[in-house]
DNA sequence: TGACTCATGTCAATATTCTGACATAGATTA
DNA sequence: TAATCTATGTCAGAATATTGACATGAGTCA
């Protein structure tokens, strides 16, 4: 309609979209994770750590898309239920390296086959070009928005 | 790297880009919001309702991916301040139709430029041809998630 | 008409996340 | 060395969103 001038038309806006998309994709993972009793950053947090053994809590947080703040608060409950460790103090300077326990590697085991078949799933109407060409159109909408520059 | 059977390559998952490029996008919306006082979900609702005049609380909440419940919250405290109007009584069932006031319209309008100098920063990088296929990956990634069995 | 199902609006309690703040450790610079 | 800047971990309070629950109204079906 008259999108000129007036309100963004929701109907065509790629920011929109995405915004749908990833909802959709939360949800879809929401509902796999549950019966297992992992929420997505909990999980997020396994997965990083599976591929990045020794991550601190700020780049846990930065890669989970959380406040290092919010992250430290599932660490702490993590380490409790023993899924993680953590050294008593820092090896060098503030940066406390965590790690998986064989517990939560067997955690995050069913977990990933789980968030696996949603993934699957997500891509099973897309041919391997368009893929393709969706990923480097996500990174190029992160780039420029990672541009700073708020107010333009 | 080793992906097969092992955990879920988190540089190369669309799942992953995906979460990523739209907290990079609600990043930098709520940079611009933040100055006149608006969220999101705020922004959203107002949104919303400038292109479907008359829109209920659950419809909201819908097309701003939250909680009938959460929008509720938002929608008392909207009309509190005069951004919104709700009839005091369901003209049929109960769904209550919600108007934006001049002031909310003022307000909205605002915050959509603001908005709107994100998006048009956000595809600046990408041509006609990559926003269109963008488009249309992001929808066959909704509609494949949306088609239930969440278990397979 | 009556029973059933579904969607809605709303209240309450809980959970999650964020903002604000502080002390500390390393790097940078003079 | 000393001052400054940046990043980190963490505590506390506030904002935000969610789950659970209930009553009500509309539609369906017998």
């Amino acid at each position: 309609m008259s999108q000129d001038g007036g309100g963004i038309d929701l109907e065509t806006s790629l920011g929109y979209l995405l915004k749908e998309a990833s909802s959709a994709l939360r949800q879809a993972m929401e509902a796999v994770l549950r019966p297992l009793g992992m929420t997505v950053t909990h999980y997020s947090c396994l997965e990083l750590l599976a591929q990045r053994p020794g991550l601190s809590n700020s780049e846990l947080a930065r890669g989970a898309f959380v406040t290092r703040q919010s992250m430290n608060v599932l660490l702490q409950t993590l380490e409790r239920d023993g899924y993680v460790t953590r050294p008593a103090t820092a090896p060098v300077g503030k940066v406390l390296p965590t790690r998986l326990t064989p517990r939560g590697r067997r955690s995050l085991a069913k977990a990933t086959a789980a968030v696996r078949s949603v993934e699957v799933r997500m891509l099973g109407g897309m041919t391997q070009a368009e893929q393709s060409s969706a990923f480097t159109s996500l990174q190029s909408m992160i780039h420029s928005l990672r541009d700073d520059a708020a107010g333009g």
